[in-house]
DNA sequence: AAGTGTGAATCCATTCACAGCT
DNA sequence: AGCTGTGAATGGATTCACACTT
């Protein structure tokens, strides 16, 4: 598939390239440059090309890159179409807005199980996915066959709860909560701190606001 | 403050190294190491030097970095304690989980309006935040000196909305929908793309299994 | 003319290695 | 001995520049 090793940043480019080519597909054009595709994101022509390198997907100079081999193509590197069994650990506010959020569910990612301490709503359902005790993450985890794990906790018991669903055989954790978590190093992590975001946006903007 | 330009990857290791020293500090530690740094966020400790080099906070050679002394310099870079006036433009499921999200107003982030389309809760109340016909906005912004926006819409109109919100004098938007936007160069811009990072999250997944 | 592929150059970030302070 | 500060070395990513194809 890939001729080289995969630049770590390009990769998350690469989730973007793709959106532009379904956007291309849906108004029906089949030939997309190098430039069209550095507009849509802000970067240098130059760059897309290097990244489109990493994909068997050959452009044809004076052309462009058809539509239709760069969609699979990326479709193949970013393991689009697959699915995968997540577990919701938390069910606070933000936990039950993940539960519904549309997103996941478009994109393989299917939340068949949730996890909460709170007595009041283990055995209910939400959005159809049922809710069970902290305790028996081990055992449900093995017999639904949960692979990755949101963690929406409060930010006191994250490390806790973490290192529980490490130990109960989920192999990655996307965490919500605003937390540094350390894991051993074979379960993959991402954080998606979004104070830490906002912290980035307003750092820009002030500096920005010195240029006036 | 700074003695040189921040790198851009400091700056996010610093909203790291923040959340250590207020631990730090909880647990009543004084006197912090750069290999203490570097080990809670699993980086090399003559980076975390490099790092605080850009800050005016000289270590003790042969001791640490006082917390407290640290504490204050990156709070000053980062701009924390400073509150900024929010908006949220979707009142969805995502949306009022933002709404209610506590880190957020602990951190200065304050949102004190909503805006949305739908007439049936246009007029009401959200956990004391009132909400706004999208119509408003501009005129809402001015009024009550909005200057960020969340923007938490149906990923088909994010674009128009954002284009609008941009009109009406918001100086930064956070996206929460899984779009490319585009603005014009002084709009700061952040994309929360919840998928994207999902995405990230499993192609490292899909090499480490390939590692067995 | 338009647009890719790619070596070379540049820019930025990380790591090393060690002098220097406490 | 322990730990910082920092020049030098390395490594990675971006941009340039231009040959080459349609």
């Amino acid at each position: 598939m890939s001729k080289g090793i995969l630049p770590g940043r390009s990769l998350k480019r690469f989730f973007s390239y793709y959106r532009e080519v379904l956007e291309a597909e849906r108004v029906e054009v089949s030939l997309i440059s190098s430039a069209n595709l550095a507009k849509a994101l802000g970067i240098k022509a130059s760059q897309v090309r290097k990244d489109l390198n990493y994909l068997n997907c050959f452009g044809r100079r004076g052309v462009g890159y058809s539509v239709e081999n760069l969609k699979a193509e990326l479709a193949v590197v970013l393991g689009i179409g697959q699915t995968w069994n997540v577990a919701l650990v938390g069910v606070g506010k933000l936990g039950r807005a993940l539960l519904s959020y549309h997103p996941f569910r478009v994109s393989g990612y299917l939340i068949t199980a949730a996890f909460d301490a709170d007595v009041a709503i283990v055995g209910t359902e939400i959005d159809g996915v049922p809710v069970y005790h902290i305790d028996e993450l081990a055992s449900v985890v093995a017999s639904k066959g949960l692979e990755l794990c949101l963690l929406s906790v409060q930010a006191d018991i994250a490390q806790k709860v973490a290192t529980a669903v490490e130990a109960a055989g989920i192999e990655g954790i996307m965490n919500f909560t605003p937390v540094n978590i350390r894991l051993s190093d074979d379960t993959c992590l991402r954080t998606m701190d979004m104070v830490e975001q906002m912290n980035v946006l307003t750092f820009r903007l002030r500096k920005n606001r010195l240029k006036r």
